[in-house]
DNA sequence: ATTATTTATCGTATATCGTCGATAAACGAT
DNA sequence: ATCGTTTATCGACGATATACGATAAATAAT
């Protein structure tokens, strides 16, 4: 059964798979999750320190991570600590190898 | 090792990832893709029919998929014919696969 | 209290994306 | 040769995305 978001035409879960791709889609945010995955601190501010990007750029790009749900971030005195969410970047692999698997099954075109 | 792009500053596996998702950002590629998954014929046309966007519309996002190796698009009388290149695919969904996996194995922040 | 540190947000500038209509190019059909 | 079909590309436009500096808010340090 194939459901369709209203105002697109899409389908609801191509949509939702764009979206997780989106939020991939810059090599800023691909740093900055693979960063909170490897380290056991988290600080926005070291995050900055490893990046080629100014503060508020790199804020913005966690913000835009969080709004994804990929992250979230707690205030700890002026810092703030990010981690990953797992359980959404579980779903979000679900949905992304979904994709894959489909691709790969296909058939060739005969052509 | 670490291989930076000299422009960016970035990782240049990472940049690949995001160029990958960027790819996958939008949900008329996605759509596109499983349907030349699905399907037998791969007809310009069949395509547009089955988007709700303009004929120039779909055009572009083809093109970007071209762009990106994903797909291969062969000239037949007026038609042009689009498949999937699998082995791009792959190597597509591996480098995603890779990212979800660094970032499953993550160990939790201590904050 | 004042000062320094840290981070989110605002304002703004620029670039890229997404969309469409119009058009050109290539071909098939008549 | 002319006409219809199909598709890529162009030009224009609005919408998003990306980037930065400046600033505000909150806390820590003195």
């Amino acid at each position: 059964m194939v459901v369709k978001t209203r105002e697109t035409g899409f389908d609801a879960g191509v949509v939702r798979t764009a979206r997780w791709a989106r939020a991939l889609a810059h090599p800023a945010r691909v740093t900055i999750l693979t960063l909170l995955a490897r380290r056991r601190t988290c600080v926005c501010g070291e995050i900055v320190d490893d990046l080629p990007l100014a503060q508020s750029t790199v804020s913005q790009h966690l913000r835009v991570l969080r709004e994804e749900g990929l992250i979230r971030g707690e205030v700890d005195g002026t810092r703030s600590c990010y981690y990953i969410d797992a359980d959404r970047v579980s779903a979000m692999m679900e949905d992304l190898n979904r994709l894959g698997a489909s691709l790969e099954r296909g058939v060739a075109c005969g052509c």
